[in-house]
DNA sequence: TATTAGCACTACCACCTAATGAGTGCTAAA
DNA sequence: TTTAGCACTCATTAGGTGGTAGTGCTAATA
């Protein structure tokens, strides 16, 4: 039987398979696999024998070429549409594409130069700036992005105050450590005066500033479960104020961009999968899970396929990253594309535009 | 030559045409052409003189019908996509169509008890209102939905707070009578002590409660071309800052949802028009005069294909209508759709919508 | 005079067919 | 182990067909 030419010693020796499958493609099997990886992702076309011979450097017959593409498909690399159609990568190929990635490729001077210009613009508010970010990711990758705002929970308090608006409102303002501006609104059933929400915000600020909204909320939870009489009323009040203050009711939030883009890819052009995607867009929560999973390690993270939780994005691959301030990891930012997608350079330009932003967003923050 | 006899009495006689093309058809004439494009709302596929003669009420022969039809074509309401293809409505056709719809029809109940929805939340802001209207808008007519935000020109102030967030920056608080709460941070040179932010903001408080931003910006404008040292300390820092806190750096914002409904509509399948919509919803400044213009006047505001000034959205209609607190006129909401759209049913959806969201937003509202 | 029936004509569409061509797998020779 | 050769497969394309839904025109009719 044919296939195991292809092993590398290391496989023949130990005869191990699994997780060391990307080691186990000798050479040449590795050279035509990637070749015909970064062909498709040129062309967008089943790649045959015959071609790849031409293109691929090596001077190989497109019958051995033939051999070889039949055991990768074996091993899952690759399909085929159809009997005689080409050869098409796997979400599998990919991944090892992915994988073998080693040098990061850098962004040209050109597109530098436009991320570039997120930061020079002044006295926009952290919203405004991951807005900008987002919809530069997806003009220049062409696809779709979307960035996490900073998570609420996790930022630190830089400062609380507390505004009388009416009898029963109370306008809340929470300004974080990165800069991020949130103003709320609360009802209250007994009025309070302005000086009296100065001296709970004063109280407030000094308990609770640089620390995380989560810490925040564990704290005012447990001043409420301790017996409130031991407390004078300011501070019995200012709990409970500060209880609704930092009651989390937004579940964070995100901005796409460049939705459409995807539509003119010609690979969702299937009624099937415009649907699945339009779909996948419109329940944002689960695209947020998958934000909020990127913020969780460094570096990139690329889901290609399947390899995301999420049925309706299964078809597409996702490159996410992290962004951040000198002291926090803040949000995530990423885009949405097509397995086939050129992953080389939208990584790059992924990995640069988190970079930028989060030197824009650090100028901005308290920290 | 065929064609005068579909002209009515009016016509006959004055022999006007022009902007009165409307009334001068007969009312044979005005029947065959709405029953064409409803039917064509319908089917979205050309209509034969066949098929109306079954489908329309009166008993017309196809050959009446077929003259009919020719004279409407000769007078620019129907063409046809090829010779032997059946009758297309024409910008003109719906234009005539929409005018004619004299009463408005009403809201199915069901319909009525989804929006109703929007209203339940609590405490929720009202931007988030604004999000979750054009959302259901978007869900409820399958198109494109834009709304913009309040315009902060023209809602009058309720309050400004000056924050001291580090030395050189200033946090600015602005509620609006409308409810809006707009934050910004303006950088100064010299440091203030949160004392005399405080009093600073109360000065401008008292000054300017319940005017219109404009109005601010102009009063603050002439206080500093008088001369300034006829004022003590105080006052000429809180214009200098006020100035600030009221440059207006955000031209407005508008929230889009459902875009990509559109392109499950089988009218926006060609490359050539999905690519035209992608470019008008990326460059919002267009849409976001087209909203600014529904907002001047009463009513619904309906922009029939080449009606609107955006060449790139001129296969679409727009139905657009404002919205507003008790006081005054905030902002506009509508849908982009194929120009064969029902009409009747969207117009009365964003009625109902911008009725229920005034409602909504006025309760949150502070005049 | 307005309406209708009849007829010739048009163009799309769905279907079939044959030819083309890119691709495969297999086998035997180098 | 590699390659050349060959038979085979299947998508795609072009050309041809009949059917259909539509038209415009003309002549007959009410």
């Amino acid at each position: 039987m044919h296939g195991d030419f292809l092993l590398g010693k290391k496989a023949a020796v130990t005869g191990k398979r699994g997780l060391l499958e990307d080691l186990v493609l000798n050479e040449r099997a590795q050279l035509v696999l990637i070749s015909i990886i970064e062909n498709y992702i040129q062309s967008s076309e089943p790649i045959g024998s015959r071609t790849l011979s031409k293109s691929i450097g090596v001077t190989l017959s497109p019958a051995t070429i033939r051999n070889i593409m039949s055991d990768l498909a074996e091993l899952g690399f690759l399909i085929q549409t159809h009997t005689s159609a080409g050869r098409v990568p796997t979400d599998k190929a990919y991944r090892f594409y992915v994988n073998s990635l080693s040098t990061p490729s850098s962004v040209p001077e050109q597109i530098k130069q436009k991320i570039t210009l997120v930061s020079t613009e002044q006295g926009m508010q952290v919203e405004g700036i991951l807005a900008e970010a987002v919809h530069l990711l997806a003009d220049l990758t062409k696809f779709a992005c979307v960035v996490s705002t900073p998570k609420a929970s996790v930022s630190r308090l830089q400062r609380i105050e507390l505004i009388k608006i009416s009898e029963d409102r109370i306008l809340v303002i929470l300004v974080t450590k990165a800069g991020v501006v949130r103003d709320k609104i609360i009802f209250v059933t007994d009025s309070h005066s302005q000086e009296f929400l100065n001296s709970v915000a004063s109280f407030l600020n000094e308990k609770f500033k640089n620390h995380s909204m989560l810490e925040i909320r564990e704290k005012i939870h447990q001043y409420l479960v301790d017996d409130r009489n031991r407390y004078h009323d300011l501070l019995a009040q200012a709990v409970r104020l500060g209880k609704k203050a930092f009651e989390l009711n937004n579940p964070g939030e995100m901005l796409i961009d460049g939705q459409m883009n995807l539509l003119l890819d010609s690979h969702f052009h299937k009624q099937s999968s415009v649907r699945s995607l339009i779909e996948a867009f419109n329940q944002k929560s689960e695209i947020m899970k998958i934000l909020d999973d990127a913020m969780r390690q460094k570096g990139v993270h690329i889901f290609i396929g399947i390899e995301n939780d999420f049925e309706q994005l299964q078809g597409c691959s996702l490159i996410m990253t992290s962004y951040r301030n000198n002291q926090n990891v803040l949000g995530s930012i990423g885009v949405v594309g097509p397995t086939s997608m050129d992953y080389k350079r939208i990584i790059s330009i992924v990995e640069y535009t988190a970079e930028i932003l989060s030197e824009t967003i650090t100028e901005r923050s308290y920290d």
